[in-house]
DNA sequence: CGAAAATTTTACCATTTGGTAAATACACGA
DNA sequence: TCGTGTATTTACCAAATGGTAAAATTTTCG
């Protein structure tokens, strides 16, 4: 017996499988699914391709696998978002936690935002699956905290988008953030607080009813 | 003599490079420009591959003549921001105009977005001779408008950024936008609605001072 | 019309790329 | 240390892909 998906996984199979995901994520974070080749991963990872083929059933499979891997990281900082906790903090805590994600994972957030950006080919059910039944929970959340009162009337899966949209920028368009900001050792607390006071602008209840 | 490129453009090369040019949109858009191939642009704009090469050098001479040709566009928006406009109204406008752009131009955003993400490995120059210049020009306006208490004391660059990465979000997302909100007619009025309280609540003067 | 120029097609080619078969080297428990 | 299963390499292959040469066709214009 070879076939290495059953059976207990020896110590050399752990290792390498992670060091191949890892050259993996390297690579098609920055090349896209359809731009990275198994010899660039191969290399990357220090391995030959057939021998990341006998740990992985192809191309495909380790990209999958970088998903599904990846989804349940993604998700931990909304599922950490608490009914019962301040809401002003909750959602202000939110922020920080997703932009220091963007921060500390720019390749996670590049190989989700790649392919979101190519229609989600691949991760098309776990986003029905994983992350709609969780954003719906958390919006009926963040309903229920506008029905007390306790933060301003605004429309709570819009919210969300925002906070997705303006964290995971500086991760997705570094390349362009790069350019146009100086190397500063400020710009993370920058960053930071710009989207804090963006957030609690909005949040704060003496919002104005909507125009046009 | 062919050579395509020098004196004056015939009837049917003028139709034929736009015919190409934006078949080529569509594919590469979807797939990124490593994942397009020559032939699914060819089919697309229902020429033969050959022929698609009598009127471009290469697929990299297709891919480069889109940026360039999409950088003007992009930047628009950003351009008409008036510095003797009033500065709520100038601000807000410019949010919906990114966001209309967003949605009447997805295929033109994710193009950018695909090849911001790879590390801008085409545009690179664009970014620094086109998009910097325009970019510093506007936020000293904003920081202007900030001096003379016309509105909050925000962040210019980073207020930029987070207009940028909302209202592309909708274009960029759209696979995951589409998963998480039902399909209603509303939804384009709901973003829009959305940005405006976003962006009119920061600017708003009376904002307390960053704490942390 | 008729010839020159522009356009399009047909038939290729070289390289890259995902993947496989089989032989070889290695690790490890008895 | 020996033997067995695990891990790795070597040597390939078929398909896909970017691109070209040259013939054939169509358009343009005097």
């Amino acid at each position: 017996m070879s076939e290495v998906v059953s059976k207990k996984p020896s110590r050399i199979q752990r290792r390498n499988r992670r060091v191949i995901l890892d050259a993996a994520l390297n690579i098609f974070a920055q090349h896209g699914f359809r731009g990275a080749t198994l010899d660039q991963i191969a290399t990357e990872a220090g391995l030959s391709k057939p021998n990341i083929l006998y740990y992985f059933q192809g191309k495909e499979d380790i990209h999958v696998s970088l998903l599904s891997q990846l989804m349940e990281t993604w998700l931990d900082p909304l599922v950490e978002l608490d009914p019962y906790g301040d809401p002003q903090t909750e959602i202000l805590d939110y922020v920080q936690r997703k932009l220091d994600m963007a921060r500390d994972l720019p390749r996670e957030s590049r190989l989700f935002a790649g392919e979101i950006l190519q229609g989600a080919p691949y991760m098309g059910p776990h986003l029905e699956s994983d992350l709609k039944p969780l954003f719906d929970e958390k919006c009926a959340v963040i309903s229920g905290w506008i029905d007390q009162g306790k933060i301003a009337a605004l429309d709570p899966q819009h919210l969300i988008f925002s906070i997705w949209a303006t964290t995971q920028h500086y991760a997705d368009f570094e390349a362009q953030v790069s350019v146009l900001l100086e190397k500063e050792a400020a710009n993370r607390q920058r960053a930071s607080n710009h989207l804090r006071a963006l957030f609690s602008a909005l949040l704060r209840p003496q919002s104005p009813p909507p125009s046009s």
